[in-house]
DNA sequence: ACCATGCTTCCACTGAACGGAAGGATGGGC
DNA sequence: GCCCATCCTTCCGTTCAGTGGAAGCATGGT
């Protein structure tokens, strides 16, 4: 049942993180279309202003669609009312901060700040990862409904490093962790040389809408050392979330 | 002519910044669709993730849609190069930092940081302002293609604050100016609270790629004070596109 | 000169998209 | 409780927009 619709967005869902630049013909097979639908599909996207063509001859995803997405309430309205708190976390610890919320069974980076002198890490806002690998994906996953951490727990999950905990039971035990002390720490899981402090942020209702993150070089730097700092702005998100206007789903 | 994708992208056309959550009919009325028709499409739409509905019924753009907006090279790649530098400098003027790209004869604001001593501003990311009443506007058009420049100084210009200046050639004058100094302070003429200094991007083939401004409180502040900083944060920005593997169109 | 690769245009067929209409669901006024 | 208003969902016969094979064009490598 192949509609319109959904072609579009396969063209759309075409582009990746890993290759954001795309000819005709690549996109195409991607979408799995022959060339003249993709032709006309593509045609007709370009000229909305949802995808756009270089020089070169490859497309990649237009400013107008950008746009459109940046209206998602997850981005927008999370991001306007944290920014001023992350820009303090950062200043504070000159680390990598980011934000994130849960999508699917993953993690979803939504801002990231970073300086010269925080360490390089492979995250990117729109990127994803899983759940039990990342400090903000660890509280993620214990805040969220029961019935989600179980089948993430129940499937296979993948290894990163040697430090990664792949082992459901003593997963169990960390986010039971995290549950009671109000953060993560996840150490080294996703790649050696960096750990992530997170915490919580809340929405109006109280339930845990996204997480924050500081991600620090794993050369001997205490991980607590950070703890207070994150926890009291993902408090001060919170309560700024509570006062703002802004609504999330 | 009305093409299957020309309304999927009409549908997320009805969404703006100011009504970012809407109800089936008001989609309708606003994408100009029959109910049935709308409704057709936004359950396609909804059952990929472009849009998400609430509790409440209301639909709004959903995270997989923003996730392909993050993919679009301006965005992404000039965020990615820009962030360490944007943060120094909010780090040295505490002030709103913004970083814009030319769109069509728009402004369109791809990055924001603002802690919370700055002035509140009412641009947002991925919001669109007119070239000729922001200084990050007067950078992109001082240095734009002349024929793009003519047809935004022919056509009638808007007046934001008594300060906002729209005469043609007084803004010839301007654009010249900000040619010769290399940034642009545009004082008021937006709102009368605030003023901004911006300095333009330079890609990797010298062309100006984007703007970045500082906005300051119009208390008495001297904007000129900050034009070292942020003059030194533009080279900086474009030295590192010159030396990064992105490209831009 | 030839072929390979990738893009663009054409056009006859067909089945997916269309939208009017009828049927639910909810809620609020009286 | 009843009615009406608003909004959402489903149905189905008609039709016309979308489809994709094929042929033509542009480039560039050998």
């Amino acid at each position: 049942m192949p509609t319109v619709t959904a072609r579009v967005l396969d063209v759309l869902a075409a582009f990746s993180a890993d290759r954001p630049r795309l000819t005709l013909s690549e996109l195409a097979v991607r979408a799995g279309l022959p060339l003249s639908t993709a032709h006309r599909l593509v045609g007709e996207l370009t000229a909305w202003g949802a995808l756009e063509r270089s020089d070169d001859g490859r497309y990649h995803v237009g400013l107008r669609l950008w746009e459109v997405g940046a209206l998602a309430p997850r981005s927008l309205g999370l991001r306007e009312t944290a920014m001023p708190f992350l820009e303090d976390l950062y200043e504070v610890t000159r680390q990598n901060v980011q934000l994130a919320v849960l999508d699917g069974t993953e993690v979803v980076y939504v801002e990231r700040l970073s300086g010269r002198s925080s360490v390089h890490v492979f995250t990117r806002v729109g990127g994803r990862l899983p759940l039990h690998a990342t400090g903000v994906g660890l509280v993620l996953l214990a805040h969220a409904d029961p019935e989600l951490r179980e089948r993430v727990l129940a499937a296979p999950l993948r290894r990163y490093t040697e430090k990664t905990v792949c082992d459901p039971a003593e997963l169990r035990r960390m986010l039971a962790d995290v549950r009671t002390t109000g953060v993560a720490i996840s150490d080294g899981q996703i790649e050696l040389i960096s750990l992530s402090v997170a915490a919580p942020v809340r929405g109006p209702n109280g339930d845990v809408v996204a997480a924050l993150s500081v991600v620090v070089p794993a050369d001997g730097t205490n991980p607590h050392s950070f703890v207070p700092a994150v926890r009291a702005t993902a408090r001060g998100i919170s309560r700024a979330l509570t006062l703002s206007e802004h609504h999330f789903p």
